[in-house]
DNA sequence: GTCTATAAGCGGATAGAC
DNA sequence: GTCTATCCGCTTATAGAC
């Protein structure tokens, strides 16, 4: 059927870490049942990650970097400035249509609530999700409403962030399309008058 | 100096758990922290409740009762419609001043993650805490935009859970009044033209 | 009788040895 | 890859203080 290795053991196991700790929760999920999954052994594990918040951190490395790239395609395909900034959800909608990195809610919030960390390689990767979130929404905002860009950046984080809260909530029924309602409301606020 | 029990060892220890968990994490916090800052022997803790979910969810059940309390309070004292739906932002400040009941961002939010509990007695107090806020809301927002409320509430639900999330996050540095302006944009949208 | 202090059982999870 | 050591967290048991 398959020799050695179609798929070297340390893709696998980043694999299935991503697949189950942030669909079933990181720190509800023993280690055992990211072996099982990948059908490796602890030792291979531990040697090629050293830990099993190493592998996590390394899993958010990934999903940090897919994750700017579909945001990065919708931006592109959007056509107009309205459409760019906005384009945030239509990234969330296609990054969790996407059946490669399921999640409850949000990798990087769930790792910042179970974990805690206040330093380290997983702390790093919550502030660059957070950084550039931050940024970028402020230069998408900057040619609707130059001055109050800022304001408007902020409005649509804080709609993104309730739409993946609303994910965990279990309402509204359907977060996305609500939490692009709401950031339409804000720009709305923004430019007219 | 203090005879046998100025406060009653149930007391103590559901204080300690409210301190403690929702401030540094459920699962991240040892029964034993709880015990050492309530003064209080095992024994106590599992004759009064059982178990460590039990305890969490007694002292859930009483942030949720205080909660809406909060709440009931900022809307009485909010004297238009729009300050009323907004009261919620209100509220949201006050019980957080409150030192009485610290935590990182929301204590109902950071059980779901953490807990992932598909029934029980955790799982009532989210779903109670959802379904006040969504029927409140909706309630709130008929006066100022009758057949659109539905539509307005989830707006405010969005708005409100991502302010909470942007305490997780940290950022945008004053999440209340930036999700109150969110909000507010909302209104603003579901009630003019 | 209520509570505290101490300690031990027990399962489970991480980590490392072979 | 199997197996084992170690640790940690929840829970229960024991003994004693007020």
């Amino acid at each position: 059927m398959s020799t050695a290795q179609q798929v070297p053991a340390r893709t696998r196991l980043l694999q299935a870490a991503d697949h189950i700790l942030f669909e079933d929760g990181i720190r509800a999920t023993p280690v055992d049942e990211i072996l099982r999954r990948a059908r490796a052994s602890p030792a291979t594990l531990y040697s090629h990650f050293g830990s099993k918040d190493a592998l996590t951190a390394e899993a958010l490395r990934i999903r940090f970097a897919d994750w700017r790239s579909s945001w990065d395609e919708q931006v592109i395909s959007a056509n107009n400035d309205t459409e760019r900034l906005l384009a945030v959800f239509d990234a969330l909608a296609a990054y969790r249509e996407d059946r490669q990195h399921p999640s409850r809610w949000c990798a990087f919030l769930a790792a910042a609530t179970e974990l805690m960390p206040e330093a380290g390689e997983i702390r790093d990767v919550l502030d660059a999700d957070t950084a550039l979130l931050r940024t970028r929404l402020v230069h998408l905002s900057r040619p609707l409403a130059a001055d109050r860009a800022q304001d408007l950046a902020e409005g649509v984080l804080l709609a993104y962030d309730g739409t993946l809260t609303a994910f965990l909530r279990g309402h509204p029924r359907s977060p996305i399309e609500a939490g692009r309602r709401l950031a339409l409301a804000a720009v709305q606020a923004y430019t007219q008058s």
